[in-house]
RNA sequence: GGAGAGAUGGCCGAGUGGACGAAGGCGCACGACUCGAAAUCGUGUAGGCGGCAACGUCUCGGGGGUUCGAAUCCCUCUCUCUCCGCCA
């Protein structure tokens, strides 16, 4: 959430940052509330503060050894006054909190009215047969069941068998390898179900239709583990010293993709549940930049690694998520679909979602504020396993395997054969 | 799921209705002593909200209640521990 006082102090910034958004909330309305609500405080401060002493003279009497039911008689006009006070008092905060909670996170003044491209990395493949989609190369090489899954649990989502299988347990291995080993991240295996509360620490809950929500339980399936790992520290205080705490996860992700039917409804590219190793990083507010950068430049160096070609795009403001203020992706060319597919997407989110859920930074001065977050994925697998099927497709319909992922699949050379 | 016991400051731990935002200890910071250190002694050591400030107010796991007054009594929720059950 914004900094409450930032939005009083700065209520045009705010206002035209939130304005890029198309954002519904009105910073008047809030600017308003929050002004009801200070007054109110000082008067029930003010209210209180005299009960109090009442009830401490009467404490005085007594211990004097002296009649206090005159005294005790007097306070219930006061009593009155808190209590109403009181109401009046949680009725604006409530107000206020709730209209806090619905500002997305202002951008950043560096993203651009569009989403631009910035680079590409690698080289398109040529083929000199036409290239098949990973449709028709999954169900030719049986590495996924649509079929089986379709009736196991229903459309869009997607049963890995056998090669398939194995190929998405190498690129977990593969994955959280490199960002243990070589990029320092620290690996968490969290639960994938988790409670309201964190849900709407991290943001995600401004489209609950979009979550699978549970029956019994007051829980939701996680739509990423940026959800798990963000609230690592909820309620804590991190030291400055201790900066930067960097964590990954391999989890299932569940989205129940609400209004999207109609569009790319087959294969692998849109399903409810996928799996997506994740990269986070708590960072001083000062070095932000340099964290954004290292989680961008992790994640360019799975599909580096893989000789995938790809590209980078920084999102404009509608484009990029509730929470963050700042959000590159990276698209990996799929010939086959003829197209840049999203498989990781980089944000910082500052200090939105740290206020969410009171994690936060003890300075080494003694002071303290909230530390900033972000999030990148590193990488998605679904759109993943696409890019490598497409762009790694043999003329007799097989699909070599690329280097950097045969330790994990035994010294395999070729799906299919 | 059943039965019981707990949750107090950075940590340990006292506190069962009034002088308690909270004894004592540990830790930490500063000062004294010292050539320096250890030991010792002294001082200080939570956060939120409002306020320029003085200060006020809230917070003893969360929420609600009783009371003039709650860390303390009552209800409720969450979490932790022990035993039983059930499992992977």
């Amino acid at each position: 959430m914004i900094d409450p006082k930032r939005i009083r102090e700065n209520p045009d910034e705010i206002r035209t940052l939130l304005e890029r958004r198309k954002c519904p909330v009105s910073v008047d309305e809030v600017l308003k509330v929050d002004e009801e609500r200070r007054s109110l405080q000082v008067e029930r401060d003010r209210v209180r503060h005299e009960l109090k002493q009442a009830s401490d003279s009467i404490g005085q009497l007594k211990r004097e050894g002296k009649d206090a039911s005159a005294a005790i008689a007097r306070t219930g006009e006061l009593k009155q006054k808190t209590k109403d006070m009181d109401a009046r008092l949680s009725e604006a905060e409530e107000r206020f909190e709730a209209l806090l909670w619905q500002l997305p996170n202002p951008p950043d003044p560096e993203s651009p009215d569009e989403d631009t491209v910035l680079r590409s990395w690698g080289e398109k493949p040529g083929f000199d047969f036409e290239p098949k989609d990973h449709i028709s190369l999954c169900e030719e090489l049986g590495l996924v069941d649509f079929r089986y899954a379709a009736s196991y649990a229903g459309a869009r989502f997607a049963a890995y068998t056998g090669e398939g299988a194995r190929l998405i347990r190498a690129l977990e291995s593969f994955c959280l390898d490199l960002h243990t080993k070589e990029h320092g991240y620290c690996e968490l295996h969290p639960p994938v179900l988790a409670r309201a509360e964190s849900v709407n620490a991290a943001g995600q809950l401004s489209k609950i239709e979009d979550m699978y929500a549970l029956k019994n339980d007051p829980l939701y399936l996680i739509p990423t583990s940026e959800t798990a790992l963000i609230n690592y520290h909820m309620g804590q205080e991190i030291k400055e010293q201790d900066l930067p705490c960097k964590y990954t996860a391999y989890t299932s992700c569940f989205r129940r993709e609400a209004g999207t039917y109609g569009a790319e409804t087959r294969g692998l590219f849109r399903i409810h549940q996928f799996e997506k190793v994740e990269l986070v990083q708590f960072t001083h507010p000062e070095r932000w930049r340099e964290a954004f950068r290292e989680i961008l430049t992790n994640a360019e160096k799975v599909l580096q690694l893989l000789n995938l070609a790809y590209q980078v795009k920084v999102l404009s403001p509608t484009e990029s998520a509730f929470q963050a203020s700042l959000t590159y992706d990276v698209d990996v060319w799929a010939p086959g679909a003829d197209a840049w597919l999203e498989v990781s997407s980089v944000s910082n989110c500052r200090d939105f979602q740290s206020r969410r859920n009171k994690t936060r930074l003890r300075f080494s001065d003694g002071s303290l504020g909230y530390p900033f977050i972000l999030n990148g994925s590193g990488t998605a697998f679904p759109r993943l396993v696409i890019a490598i099927l497409e762009n790694y497709q043999q003329a007799d319909g097989t699909v070599r395997v690329p280097e950097a992922l045969r330790p994990y699949m035994d010294g395999k050379e070729y799906l299919g054969r």
